[in-house]
DNA sequence: CGTGTGACTTAGGATCAGGTGC
DNA sequence: GCACCTGATCCTAAGTCACACG
């Protein structure tokens, strides 16, 4: 009890009315940290493994060749076939030729990169069959060296200390830019961020950091900037420190604050629908979106920098159809876009009339490719849910209904008499829908088909061992009837228990096979980690008696220490 | 109000490690 | 003892949203 008080003190003397630990908006008051972990620098291939122009040996200079190493290791992905990826990546290796070898090699297509690819493959597999002394120890030495920080009187575990090592830029969809050379990132690129009175990190010898500074309304430790975008990256806290766990725990207050006035804000927005204004009606179908199904917000995206993705506000009329009567439902809106990560969002849903009549309005006299809101954007619906509620944005909304919704289909789907293996696959179900409702999507494992062949074939096997046992079982009973004596009763006991036994093996691995096959393509991990509050799913463990493990592995169960010690078996969202 | 920037959360896929079944 | 499979962990891209600036 005490070590839980030691553990959980740090954030849990606060309460729901004053989250952080400061009011002048610093996040910290003292800071001591290692720096950046570096890539490893670049290892030259030994010469005996070639690289071939036009069918013939190349020995290229030490730049080509690292670049070079780039697409070889990529050379099974099918990254490497696509036209813009080659095309990107042509150009930048260029750029790190030699005169002579940019002369040389025109064209890609004659590039012979197979050498290259079997060694890396070769020393993976090397690797691999290195001992896990061996790997354990380097890795363990870099975490205990640099993992960690000090943090107002906690260490505190570091989420990605490593420095992102050079390489190819892999983005996700139609990406305008994969293909080009991500650049190797060196001290001098490298902002420290720690307090005046801790002690600094030192740059390697014989280099110097770009700056050193000591911002405490920030919470990162590192900074660089990124060669592809432009875009900052940070050295941030592990999901299990107290910053970062203030703010998750901060982040469901808000939500549940949204529970407590949805209704009235959705009665508003539906009053909305009726506004002379258009751009207040374009706000209130949008919001509804947001509201039902649990779309992004959708901030605008500058056009070629990125894959072409859309969000609520940045809908086209190309990704929505109207249908009056769809299936013998009336005023059906089909939605067929992709959203964060090139993940198609594809939905077929009713709507009520009123949003129907507006859809067609917003879309009179436009082109596909016009915006849908062309009146809004995310910043002024943000500013309009602000006032609605402080704290309010867009994003709670897919917190608050995803919550919520967990907490619903856990109340609908859990039966009290059902044994563990069984209620913990309703809780799958309610984790899943919710899944379903924020559209996180994986694609099926490849092992996915025989996979479950195994597991069915294992299914089948049991369901024979079953009707063995059940036919040993009634013997025993006859001969038992017979007998009438003291052993052949104890046999029947014995065999009884065996059916039994095989009964709930069978029925655990049944539950597994429905669980799995309803799970192959959707990922149950996003939500759980970022919309449900734990505190749900704690109070139900609770409740139920299920051990907290069952549901949380040690990772999760570090991150949502604090709804840990905080959730009784009767806390409601 | 529009635009750019910075800080932070959310996301799926790749890779790793450890357990399981043969 | 080993191959295989699965869940855990790592990686880093891709979002959200606030705020500064003109």
């Amino acid at each position: 009890m005490n070590r839980c008080i030691l553990r959980c003190s740090h954030f849990l003397l606060l309460n729901a009315f004053s989250f952080t630990r400061y009011t002048d908006g610093s996040k910290w008051k003292f800071l001591e940290h290692k720096g950046p972990v570096f890539a490893p620098p670049y290892e030259p291939i030994p010469s005996n493994v070639k690289f071939f122009y036009d069918g013939k040996h190349m020995k290229l200079s030490p730049g080509a060749e690292e670049v070079a190493t780039f697409f070889a290791k990529m050379l099974d992905h099918e990254y490497t076939t696509k036209d813009i990826f080659r095309k990107n990546f042509f150009k930048d290796w260029k750029k790190e030729m030699t005169a002579e070898e940019r002369a040389k090699i025109t064209d890609l297509k004659k590039c012979d990169f197979t050498e290259m690819s079997e060694y890396f493959k070769a020393q993976s597999e090397a690797r691999k069959a290195m001992t896990k002394d061996e790997k354990l120890a380097e890795n363990e030495r870099l975490l205990q060296e640099y993992g960690f920080c000090i943090m107002d009187n906690h260490r505190e575990r570091i989420a990605n200390f490593r420095i992102e090592p050079p390489g190819l830029f892999r983005g996700r969809g139609d990406h305008p830019k994969m293909g080009m050379l991500k650049r190797r990132i060196r001290p001098q690129d490298i902002i420290i961020n720690c307090s005046k009175d801790s002690k600094h990190p030192e740059p390697p010898p014989g280099t110097k950091w770009k700056e050193v500074r000591h911002d405490n309304k920030v919470t990162w430790l590192v900074s660089w900037t990124e060669n592809i975008q432009g875009s900052i990256k940070y050295i941030m806290l592990n999901p299990s420190s107290r910053i970062k766990g203030e703010k998750d725990w901060q982040k469901y207050e808000t939500a549940r604050r949204l529970k407590k006035c949805v209704d009235r804000i959705r009665t508003q927005y539906r009053e909305d629908w009726k506004s002379k204004e258009m751009r207040i009606r374009q706000r209130a179908v949008a919001l509804y979106f947001i509201d039902k199904l649990a779309l992004r917000a959708g901030n605008e995206k500058e056009e070629g920098e990125t894959a072409d993705t859309v969000g609520c506000c940045s809908l086209r009329v190309e990704h929505i159809k109207l249908y009056p009567e769809n299936e013998g439902l009336e005023y059906v809106v089909e939605f067929d876009f992709l959203g964060k990560d090139s993940i198609r969002y594809y939905n077929k849903v009713p709507v009520e009339k009123r949003v129907f009549k507006n859809l067609q309005l917003f879309m009179e006299n436009k082109e596909p490719d016009d915006d849908l809101f062309d009146r809004l954007n995310t910043s002024v619906l943000n500013k309009h849910l602000q006032e609605l509620m402080d704290g309010l944005t867009a994003k709670v909304f897919r917190t608050y209904n995803a919550s919520i919704t967990l907490q619903q289909q856990l109340k609908v789907l859990t039966s009290a008499d059902e044994n563990i293996p069984a209620k913990i696959l309703s809780y799958n179900r309610a984790n899943r829908a919710v899944a379903i409702l924020c559209n996180h999507q994986r694609a099926p494992p490849k092992t996915f088909e025989k996979s479950m062949q195994n597991l069915q074939a294992k299914i089948d096997a049991k369901r024979d061992q079953l009707s063995d046992a059940k036919r040993e079982l009634k013997s025993s009973k006859a001969d038992a009837k017979v007998r009438r004596d003291e052993k052949s009763k104890k046999a029947v006991e014995t065999k009884k228990k065996a059916v039994q036994r095989i009964e709930e093996q069978l029925m655990k691995l049944e539950v597994q096979a429905t669980d799995r096959e309803e799970n192959k393509q959707i990922a149950l991990g996003t939500s759980k980690l970022n919309y449900l509050d734990p505190r749900i799913s704690v109070a139900w463990c609770k409740k139920w008696g299920i051990p907290v493990e069952k549901i949380y592995n040690k990772t999760q169960r570090e991150k949502f220490a604090w709804a840990i010690d905080m959730a009784d078996d009767d806390f409601e969202f």
